[in-house]
RNA sequence: GCCCAGGUGGUGAAAUGGCAAACACGCUAGAUUCAGGUUCUAGUGCUCGCAAGGGCUUGGAGGUUCAACUCCUCUCCUGGGCACCA
């Protein structure tokens, strides 16, 4: 069946690819199942929105390396889970949806065939019996679980304050999904609304997301993303007592040890108290201040170059430590969100405090000074660190976090105030008006208030509707909907409301590596036996830009999870990978200045480049003497997308998947090159007939055949053991490029031998060289090639497929050198190298080292002076 | 401004304290071929030299060391993240 493949030398990848993908499929290769008598091992991918641009050779870089190490843990003999499904709700499948005007249920349906399609055409050795979507009822009703969940253990609360709401997808946003105050999705520039929303509770597990950072492996670059995303800070909560008013002002400070220098107040413009103390001749300056600050964006706001601005409220508080009456202000530079919405100003030892005390001419006073003469009018910017405490009763202490502790306790001894931890982080908005997403199972009854659906009537199905498109009046589709909308309370059986809002995207992500362990269970969201064998996640590869979304919101799960006792671990995945960038080399143009100042050309929503990609009716009028070429990545909206499709039907997936191991590191950015890829197609082609023109000597019982003795054949086999040795160990630690080398070097090793062995008929021993390596090289490559692999398996006539082989081990005495090198220098520079035993005695090796002919001619002139030996390696002997 | 990752031949890169440039692309020459492509062989960091051979070289400047791409200090450049968080 395969004489066409064997008589031609060039290796006829398309038949056998597709031979085998079919054949790997009738068989069930994949598919894994529990079996707690096998080690198990769980490589997972991030979870994937099927887009209408399919996969690009730039997904090839995380689901190719992914693809080798799971088939590698295979034939090493652990039990693999690799998983695939969709996550298809969400902002990014309905935009595309929008966009097409497709009913977005049946476009994901398409979308998700044509990745399947894909996936399969680059071999991909994914568990497809496993496939879950997680727009299905079957899986958002667990997502629905889940959020009765934290519901009940206090995790989802309704708050109504302001939101990040983007104008052009029409939904609110969480934090974490406003990029430099734009929406993730879009790029539009992000406002502030009042809505009422839900939220999940994420904060109260910040200490844990910091600690258990520790305790996985992951880059620490994302770790210190996280960290910091998380930022937390400790500090004191002082109330300062409003004069005039039954109300104390809160404050949250890391430097309670200031608050002797607290010399005026600010408020958020949006600080609830801000009504009920500003007095009725700063009423009308203050109510424009406020409402500029609601209209100015999240952009100009937090832009740190702008002068501080802010009004005077004509309210005083009294300072705690000393009874000054001290002015309150309201101005932008102090956020709601953090802390108590409002800040003692201390301008002495804070520079936003400094500048504005400055700009309105308040009084500055030292706390800490470094010496006599300075003075609070002699200062040009604020003293954060420093000196000694001038004044109050802790003076002469030093300005350290020791002091601060002190007067922490000090201040909740006087009842004051009291130490506590803050946190950058804010709590997850999980609502979205809009309909693409799992509606959230809560009923608003007029008598009982917000009450969750009782589970046994979830899902809550998301119905059909003709009309999907956001209606941008803060409420989702689904309010238009009076079938869904009405219903009865579940408590008191009164008519009652559903909520209309759906749940963004990330909820679904943030459990779905663990219905892939039990994809199918319609009793829970998944059995905790099966959970417990499979999970934690070991393997967990996909892009870096999800540092602080994914990643966080489904740590954050895993441990509410873990609380629940629904699983016993509380970090989901153990290992994470970051793969690089793919760009790809694009065509495009300057902008004009006058496009740029012509609002009708350039969107103002998006940020001002110098560059646009050439559209394609542009690529025919512009001569191409002004086209702009420039690396960017490679994706649909820059129409510079290579396909894995065209590449398999070109030069093969087998290429493919070794030309995306080999062209850099795995973390590596990548610019996508037509060139690079002809070399590995080369390599497979040269490994093909190398392979071909040896197996007629192939003898099945090598085993028990002679070891080769002479001196090419020993070589040839230690370099086959120590290629054995390396490229197990390269796949394993993401080191694909060397290990794919390695074969590279083996292949030329082995080329020159066959080249040696020209017509002859060869020896006993080395027909039993050759077999083993007819069949090692088979295996070694099978994780990299699998089509390739399975087609010298059969041609050596055996059953089955290389995925259930074992993978080679190497014979440590096979690969042992015979001889090193010994580099001999003189004062560090290479003069000699020397040949010896590998036992060699490091007194001979001196020995041999000083009577080297370029040493001795160093040596007329002057002395040895010292001499380092460093054994295997090399002799260093200093002159002078 | 702060944090993270980088900077090595014409190009992608390798080497994590011990021979800088493995492997591959590209290029040069030769063989095969009517020719092109393919394939095979040899060469290919820069520089001086007819040669043998020598010198130089990992963004830049210092330092530690017998020895530095590798460790330390400062600095420049590129990419990514965060950015008035009290």
């Amino acid at each position: 069946m395969s004489d066409e493949s064997v008589s031609g030398n060039r290796y006829d990848f398309r038949t056998i690819e597709a031979k085998w993908q079919q054949r790997w499929e009738e068989a069930d290769l994949f598919r894994v199942d529990y079996d707690p008598n096998k080690p198990k091992f769980y490589g997972l991918d991030f979870f994937p929105y099927p887009s209408g641009a399919g996969i690009s050779v730039g997904h090839c870089r995380n689901y190719v390396p992914l693809d080798v190490v799971c088939r590698l843990k295979g034939m090493q003999g652990y039990n693999v889970l690799r998983p695939m499904g969709w996550d298809a709700f969400g902002q990014p499948a309905e935009n595309e949806a929008i966009k097409r005007g497709r009913n977005p249920r049946e476009m994901v349906t398409d979308y998700a065939a044509n990745y399947r399609r894909q996936f399969k055409i680059v071999g991909m050795s994914y568990d497809w019996s496993r496939e879950i979507n997680s727009s299905h009822p079957d899986y958002y009703r667990w997502t629905q679980w889940f959020f009765l969940l934290l519901h009940k253990r206090g995790l989802a609360y309704r708050s109504d304050t302001p939101i990040n709401w983007c104008p052009s997808c029409k939904t609110g946003l969480a934090n974490e999904e406003v990029v430099a105050g734009r929406c993730w999705r879009c790029n539009s520039v992000v406002e502030k609304r009042p809505l009422p929303q839900w939220y999940f509770r994420i904060t109260a597990y910040g200490d844990r997301l910091i600690s258990g950072l520790d305790t996985i492996q992951w880059p620490e670059g994302i770790k210190t993303q996280q960290r910091e995303w998380i930022g937390r800070s400790e500090g004191a909560e002082v109330d300062f007592a409003v004069i005039g008013h039954d109300a104390a002002l809160r404050v949250f400070t890391t430097r309670p040890d200031t608050l002797w220098g607290a010399t005026f107040m600010v408020m958020a413009p949006e600080h609830p108290l801000v009504a009920q103390i500003t007095t009725p001749e700063n009423a009308v300056a203050v109510q424009e201040y406020t409402e500029r600050a609601q209209r100015s964006t999240e952009i100009e706001r937090q832009a740190t170059d702008r002068t501080k601005t802010g009004v005077f409220t004509g309210a005083y508080a009294n300072n705690p430590v000393n009874g000054e009456p001290i002015p309150i202000y309201i101005a932008d530079y102090v956020l709601m969100g953090y802390g108590t919405g409002a800040i003692m100003a201390v301008p002495a030892h804070d520079q936003r405090d400094f500048e504005f005390a400055k700009k309105y001419s308040l009084p500055i006073v030292m706390v800490y000074q470094s010496a006599p003469e300075q003075t609070a009018e002699s200062l040009e910017e604020a003293l954060p660190a420093g000196g000694a405490m001038a004044l109050g009763p802790f003076a002469g202490e030093p300005n350290s976090k020791e002091t601060v502790r002190k007067v922490i306790k000090w201040i909740e001894e006087q009842g004051t105030g009291k130490g506590v931890v803050n946190f950058r982080l804010r709590d997850w908005l999980i609502s979205r008006q809009r309909y693409w997403g799992a509606p959230i199972p809560i009923i608003h009854c007029p008598n009982c208030g917000a009450v969750p659906v009782p589970e046994d009537q979830l899902p809550v199905l998301l119905p059909d509707v003709e009309k999907y498109q956001p209606t941008g009046t803060g409420e989702s589709p689904l309010a238009g909907i009076p079938e869904f909308v009405n219903t009865t309370c579940p408590e008191c059986g009164s008519p009652a409301k559903r909520e209309t809002d759906t749940m963004g995207g990330f909820a679904c992500s943030s459990w779905y590596f663990l219905r892939f362990a039990d994809p199918h269970n319609s009793e829970r969201a998944f059995d905790p036996e099966l959970a417990n064998y499979w999970l934690p996640v070991d393997l967990y590869v996909g892009g870096a830009e999800h540092a602080v979304m994914h990643l966080l919101y489904a740590r954050f799960w895993t441990k509410v999870m873990h609380d629940a006792g629904l699983v016993p671990f509380d970090e989901p995945f153990q290992r994470l990978r970051n793969q690089g960038m793919l760009l790809a080399y694009t065509a495009g143009r300057r902008v004009t200045k006058d496009e740029a100042g012509d609002g009708e050309e350039v969107d103002t929503n998006e940020p001002l480049e110098d560059w646009k990609v050439l559209k394609p009716e542009e690529k025919a009028s512009l001569p191409e003497d002004q086209w702009v070429w420039k690396w960017v990545k490679m994706s649909k909206s820059m129409g510079n997308v290579v396909t894995p499709d065209e590449i398999s039907e070109r030069l093969g997936a087998d290429t493919l998947r070794l030309y995306s191991l080999f062209v850099a590191p795995f973390e590596e950015t990548v610019q996508w090159s037509d060139k690079g890829i002809e070399g590995a197609y080369r390599f497979v082609n040269r490994v093909w007939r190398l392979w071909t023109e040896l197996r007629p000597h192939y003898s099945a019982d090598w085993r028990s055949g002679t070891v080769a003795t002479g001196d090419t054949e020993r070589k040839l086999r230690r370099k086959l053991h120590q290629t054995i040795r390396k490229v197990g160990d390269d796949i394993e630690n993401f080191r694909f490029n060397t290990g794919v080398a390695a074969l590279m070097e083996f292949t030329n090793e082995l080329s020159a031998f066959r080249n040696e062995l020209s017509h002859q008929t060869p020896t006993a021993e080395q027909v039993t060289l050759i077999s083993e390596i007819l069949e090692t090289l088979t295996l070694l490559l099978a994780p990299i090639t699998p089509h390739l692999s399975d087609e010298f398996w059969e041609l050596l006539g055996k059953e089955g497929y290389t995925r259930n082989c074992a993978y080679p081990t190497f014979d440590p005495a096979a690969a042992a050198e015979e001889s090193i090198v010994i580099v001999v220098q003189v004062n560090g520079k290479l003069r000699e190298r020397i040949e010896v035993a590998p036992d060699t005695a490091t007194a001979e090796i001196e020995r041999l080292a000083l009577a080297c002919e370029k040493v001795q001619a160093e040596l007329t002139t002057k002395q040895v002076r010292k001499v380092i030996t460093v054994p295997g390696k090399l002799v260093n002997i200093v002159v002078g």
